[in-house]
DNA sequence: TATTGTTATACTCTATAACTATA
DNA sequence: TATAGTTATAGAGTATAACAATA
């Protein structure tokens, strides 16, 4: 790594009040090559779009989708226990359970064992739009394995299989 | 408290419907394990909260690490030519530069040819801070290869190179 | 005293639009 | 007309702190 042969020769090429390099087919990373994070952030971003894109129609995003994923598979959760499972603030998560009940997808159940949690629930129509949602996500999930290839996927989620 | 927790959590187990449930550790995800994209999304936060923990002597994010390592390889790129390689908007990157420039880290310097636009450059001061950002940085690589594995983080190389 | 849900604030990041000065 | 840089705004998302009700 440390000062690269793209450095140097980039040098040559523009000095100070030289006009500025903007052709893009020959700027090199340099150390960001070595970095994981670099290319999985760019990799998340991609994702994250095609997820958004695919599931445009419906309007969720993939935070919704896990929150909506979790409580469907998991009846009567508490909001601090969905919040602690997907990583999210439980201040974040009052607004995300907002809209969702809001659309009717997700209703909050006053408890009468501990009175200061809800238990989150689906509502039928929550049920009937997840099982879409889930329809429409397996095919983003199409996409993803055709755009990095269907082991190089089967790969990565068995490498990242402690991050869930 | 560990026998009013236990007591505690044997009770919502047992409760019929309405009591939430909390305990973390038996909360499924469901259809969230067939995406690559929580996994990926997870993994991403963890890598970049490490980043951001091991470059927080020096003040230093991801973000603004990948400006300065690439006007460090690549001195003269203009604000777009930077912009479009990482995939940050221009606007984004007009802020990114204020605080950088501010630092004494790199210059604007006004284009003769293109009084449109600027050449970035490092300063003196801004070349000796990355060769350190970038030792900081080489360190939280090796944290990666610790979480992962060495053989991993290589895999996970190679399977994402298409994303830089 | 501690926890759950809530409200509020601040900062990062993304996505736009519009403006200026140049080209 | 189009482009580079800038300014502004709005919406996610993250990180905190504080508060009321309840444990």
């Amino acid at each position: 790594m440390t000062a690269t042969a793209a450095q140097t020769s980039a040098r040559k090429r523009a000095g100070n009040g030289a006009a500025p390099r903007d052709m893009a087919d020959d700027i090199g990373l340099d150390a960001l090559v070595g970095h994981a994070g670099y290319a999985v952030r760019r990799f998340q971003i991609w994702i994250f779009q095609d997820f958004i894109r695919t599931l445009g129609n419906v309007d969720i995003r993939p935070t919704q989708y896990s929150v909506l994923t979790v409580i469907g598979a998991n009846p009567g959760l508490s909001q601090m226990a969905v919040a602690k499972r997907l990583g999210i603030e439980r201040a974040r998560l009052v607004h995300l359970l907002d809209s969702l009940e809001q659309r009717k997808l997700v209703k909050r159940v006053k408890s009468k064992a501990d009175r200061r949690s809800h238990a989150l629930h689906l509502t039928p129509q929550g049920e009937t739009a997840l099982a879409k949602f889930k329809r429409l996500a397996a095919e983003h999930e199409r996409h993803v394995e055709e755009k990095i290839g269907k082991e190089n996927r089967a790969q990565l989620l068995r490498i990242l299989a402690g991050f869930t």
